[in-house]
DNA sequence: GTCTATACTGCGATAGAC
DNA sequence: GTCTATCGCAGTATAGAC
């Protein structure tokens, strides 16, 4: 991915697909700026979508989050989605592919990457039945506050404290981290 | 939007977007299909994004769970985004929007559904702080859901028993419907 | 083995003739 | 109002030059 001809395509498709999403990025405006022919694109990836599979990827920084006891867990991991520094790993790339859940490689894969970094680990540290449920539906959560916040921009949530959505948004997520009662 | 030219188009165009997408769903494929050339179409709603925002919308049906005590609200809420017969009104639509928020005026227009049938009527039902912001969470919640569901297809939640759903999310949701303690 | 040149098909959109 | 012709751009495939 780094020095040849395939990596300065790489680097060129990741910047465009995440600034401009994918149907506004055009193979031949990645070979453009590359300074090399359009052709050679499809030549190295096989198709438009296959470099975008290659080049675009949510690596869920939710790790440290995770760590620690449950209670104020779902409180980090709101404030991690809020984190605006977690915008090149997380944000952009989850609005990228959830535009271009058109296609099946790409929703999958997305949906392997919020299991692989949120779900799995955090079913396995819930207590209580359903574990592997509840940890999936914190991650709809989740989802549901990334949509919110950068695929809608809704202004009522972008433009609020953001200490304010995590108390709040991170009371409900913790809802689903403790058994329920009963 | 009956009888004429145009009412044919839309309703063509409006079965199309809504089971293959924006992308996936051409003008010249709507002009074939209603038996009239493609140049009509954009002569009658002048861009392809135009004939999209006229003919998709989501008609949030959330006002039954509006009514009656907040408690249960929460459940009642993900029972509504679950039920199948709501898909034609909701689930369906709603996937098509969010797979077009490239287009700025799609997601405002989501953005505006949203708030005009969900986040508004259910600020004005709050109690406590925050009742604002606190309905546009719950709307960020029922988003998330949506996405698991019918945007991503999470397996976890779409082979999960419905009322195990609502039940767990419905609590996730109510926490945001009841003043924060303290 | 890389890369360029060229071409094919289909797209959204426009101009202008019936 | 409707269709014809056409434009410019898209993704992709192939042939062959270095």
């Amino acid at each position: 991915m780094s020095g040849g001809t395939k990596g300065l395509i790489a680097a060129e498709a990741r910047r465009q697909f995440m600034a401009a999403g994918y149907a506004a990025t055009s193979v031949r405006g990645v070979a453009g700026a590359a300074g090399i022919d359009p052709a050679l694109v499809i030549r190295h990836f096989g198709s438009k979508e296959q470099l975008f599979l290659e080049t675009v990827d949510v690596e869920g920084p939710f790790a440290p989050a995770l760590e620690g006891p449950l209670s104020g867990m779902g409180e980090r991991l709101v404030a991690l989605v809020l984190d605006e520094r977690m915008s090149n790993v997380l944000r952009t790339p989850y609005r990228a592919m959830i535009r271009a859940t058109d296609s099946v490689a790409v929703r999958e894969r997305l949906v392997a990457a919020m299991e692989a970094t949120l779900a799995r680990p955090l079913a396995a540290r819930l207590d209580g039945p359903d574990a592997t449920l509840r940890a999936h539906l914190v991650a709809a959560q989740v989802g549901g506050l990334l949509e919110a916040l950068v695929t809608l921009e809704d202004p009522a949530v972008v433009d609020a404290d953001p200490a304010d959505v995590a108390r709040y948004y991170g009371a409900a997520v913790s809802t689903l981290l403790t058994p329920p009662p009963g």
